[in-house]
DNA sequence: AATCTGCTCAACCGCTTCGCG
DNA sequence: TCGCGAAGCGGTTGAGCAGAT
């Protein structure tokens, strides 16, 4: 039902995600947070582009997101909503928890498009609906949910996961230390600069960056990601394999810059 | 059984908006 | 104030699937 994969002429892959891409991208995000989308892929190991990882991410990958199965009230929210903002569906979505603006917009127009159309017919003939209530499959349905009961109630509501709160990381100044970052469970993490020089200076120097993840490493046995688990929440990317070798002087001077020894 | 047709939904494209220097 | 880059948004496309013929 996806567009097969293929690389387009500047070697990005487009297409269908595996599930491996999945994998990476989701322990990428769940262990450092969101802070460059165009940046993220390449230390993620991820052959796609920036847009491209972000889509995925707010459309499927993302934990809070729900798939399929829209209840009726869902369908009356949507159909009311889209009579008071028209097409902008991530108006829409933001007052329904866990539905993305592209399900939304997708069942707008593969459900409801042809349910309202019918519904205003129905009611331009009776002229008795209210602007709130409409005939949906043979019964009445009056939606009275005040604006932000659903937002609020949303875990991660499609607000706050937007980029002003993931994605607009700003790498700090050098001087300034880290400032922290939230990841997905809101607990601090650092996030990873986007300027390799702030990190090689902190380091010692080296290559940081420019390795891929490696996001095997971050899952536990239960195949879920071991993420911000230790270290009061604390977290750093780290792509290195021998980062993980006790003996490594590259991890003592991680633990030495986390103030853990 | 084979073919056709419409539905569904993930993903892409291009434009707009936003934030920062 | 302006220009640029990043992110967001909405429209559209492509391909698998299921039901109809």
């Amino acid at each position: 039902m996806v567009r097969a994969p293929f690389y387009d002429k500047n070697g990005m892959k487009k297409g269908a995600w595996s599930p491996e891409e999945d994998h990476k991208l989701r322990s990428y995000i769940e262990k450092f947070g969101l802070w460059n989308w165009r940046e993220l892929p390449k230390y993620a190991g991820l052959e796609r582009c920036g847009k491209s990882c972000r889509l995925r991410w707010m459309n499927y990958l993302r934990p809070d997101v729900k798939h399929g199965n829209y209840t009726e009230e869902e369908d009356a929210l949507i159909m009311k909503l889209h009579q008071e903002y028209g097409n902008r569906w991530s108006m829409i979505a933001a007052r329904l928890p866990g539905r993305t603006d592209n399900e939304i917009k997708n069942h707008w127009h593969a459900r409801l498009k042809t349910r309202a159309k019918r519904n205003q017919t129905s009611s331009t003939d009776s002229q008795s609906e209210s602007a709130h209530s409409w005939e949906g499959e043979g019964e009445s349905m009056v939606i009275d949910t005040p604006p932000n009961m659903i937002l609020e109630s949303s875990r991660l509501s499609p607000t706050t996961s937007s980029s002003t709160e993931f994605s607009s990381f700003s790498p700090p100044p050098i001087d300034s230390g880290y400032t922290s970052n939230l990841n997905l469970s809101g607990v601090a993490v650092e996030p990873p600069s986007s300027s390799t020089e702030i990190y090689e200076d902190q380091r010692g120097g080296g290559d940081f960056w420019s390795e891929p993840f490696v996001a095997d490493n971050v899952y536990n046995q239960d195949g879920y990601p071991s993420s911000s688990l230790g270290r009061g929440g604390f977290d750093m990317p780290l792509p290195y394999d021998h980062f993980y070798d006790d003996d490594s002087p590259d991890l003592l001077l991680y633990q030495m810059m986390q103030g853990w020894v």
